[in-house]
DNA sequence: GTCTATATCCTGATAGAC
DNA sequence: GTCTATCAGGATATAGAC
C-alpha cells in the first residue's frame, strides 16, 4: 500500500525505495549533494549500501528523484493559490498562505532549496527548467503577471514586477534557510510553529503596506 | 608591499599567500566548502598544492582565514552605517547603502555567507560567534535597537524588531545567493550593475513604506 | 620556500554469492 | 532483492629532495 505524504514522496515504512528517498530528503537538505554520503544515507534509511545504486542507479539520479516531487508539489501549491484568488492584494496573501502552509509540513524545504540554489547550474537544467518552463502558464510568469496587473490598475506603486517577486520569495524563504544562523544571532526559534506564524504575519503585513498605495 | 583590498583579504600578486586566499574566496563562494578542491585553488592561485598546506595547515583552516576577514569587513561597514545616522527611517537607508555598496565591491560574497547559513553550524560557532558577540555593540544588537527605537518613537508601525531585521537582510542578500536561479527564472541579469542599483531602490522603498506609520 | 612523489583514507559504484 | 567484499578513482595531507 502506497500513500502520499506532505514532502511528496511516496512513503511506506516497508518499501526501501521510500525509506531511502526520505532519508535522502533529509540528509541532502542537512548537508547538500557533496556534503551528503550515500553510505550515511542507507544507514538511516535502514538498508544496505548497495540498495541504493540497486534502487535508483547512482546518487545523482537519486537525488532529482529526491528533489523534483517536493518542487513539483510547492508550485501546485502555489499556483492553486494563485488561480483561487481575484484581486491583487488578495492573491499576495493567498501566496504567501499558500508557501506557510507547505512550509510548516515541509520544514526542510527551504534549505533544500538553498543548497539548489547555492550549487547553481548543476541541477538546476535538469530539476528545474523542465518543470519551471512547461507551459506558458507556470509559477514565474503567472506571479510576474499578478504583480503587474496590481500595478496597472494601480493598487501596487512600485515599477518592477519582478523586484516585488523577488522581494516576496525572499522574504518567505530566507529565514528558514538560515535558520541555523539566525538561531544563535538572535533571541527566536526558527523551528518554532510561533516563529512561522509570526513571521507569516510580518511578511504579508509588509508587502501589503509596502507594495499598495496609499 | 602589502595592500588591502576590497574583498578584505591581503592582495598582493606576488604573493603567494595572498594569491591562495583569493583564489580560496572565488571557489569556496561558488561550490561550497565540499564541492571547493584544494588542487583546484592551488591551481587558480598559481601554486603547487603542496604549497597550499605549507601556508594554512589544512582545507578547514584555509576557509576559516578566507571568510572571516571579508566578514569583519561587512560588519564594519555596516556598523559605521549605524553611527552615521540619527533617526530611524534615516539609519534604515543608510544601512541598505552601506550593505548594496560593499556588494558592488564584492559580488560573490552573498554566495559565501549563504553556503556557511546552510551548511549551517560546521563553522559558525568557530567564525562568526567571536566576532558578532565580541561585546554588546556588535551588529545584530544595534539592528535590533534601531528598529526598536523606530517602534518607540511611533515611525514604525511594526510589533517585532527582530522580524523586520530578518527581513531586510533577507531581501538585499537572496537574490545575490540565489543569482543563478533568478537569471533563468526572470528575464534579469542578477550580476549587472543595472539590478544591483534597481535592486537597491526597490529594497529602500518597500522597507520605509513597509515599515512607517502612514 | 618550492617542487615531486607518495601515503592514507574515503567515496561512489559494482561483482557475485545467496 | 539483499547481502558481503571489493574495486578504482580521487581527496587531503605529508615526506623529503633541492
Amino acid at each position: 500500500m502506497k500513500k502520499r505524504e506532505t514532502t511528496g514522496l511516496i512513503s511506506d515504512a516497508s518499501d526501501p525505495r521510500s525509506r531511502i528517498l526520505n532519508a535522502a530528503f533529509k540528509t541532502f537538505a542537512e548537508k547538500g549533494f557533496d556534503g551528503s554520503r550515500t553510505r550515511e544515507i542507507a544507514a538511516s534509511a535502514g538498508v544496505n549500501l548497495a540498495m541504493v545504486h540497486y534502487y535508483f542507479g547512482s546518487k545523482e539520479e537519486l537525488y532529482v528523484k529526491t528533489v523534483q516531487p517536493v518542487f513539483i508539489e510547492l508550485l501546485d501549491r502555489l499556483e492553486s493559490a494563485v488561480n483561487e484568488c481575484s484581486e491583487p492584494v488578495e492573491c499576495l496573501s493567498s501566496i504567501v498562505d499558500g508557501y506557510f502552509d507547505f512550509l510548516s509540513k515541509n520544514p526542510d524545504f527551504p534549505r533544500l532549496m538553498m543548497w539548489e540554489q547555492v550549487s547553481g547550474g548543476r541541477y538546476l537544467e535538469k530539476i528545474f527548467k523542465p518543470i519551471l518552463f512547461a507551459d506558458e502558464s507556470r509559477t514565474p510568469a503567472r506571479l510576474t503577471q499578478l504583480f503587474q496587473q496590481g500595478i496597472d490598475s494601480k493598487v501596487f506603486i512600485i515599477d518592477s514586477p519582478v523586484q516585488a517577486v523577488i522581494s516576496m520569495v525572499a522574504l518567505c524563504v530566507f529565514p528558514f534557510a538560515a535558520r541555523h544562523m539566525l538561531n544563535f544571532t538572535f533571541p527566536v526559534s526558527v523551528n518554532d510553529q510561533d516563529f512561522l506564524e509570526e513571521r507569516r504575519q510580518h511578511v504579508k503585513e509588509l508587502l501589503i503596506q509596502g507594495l499598495t498605495s496609499r
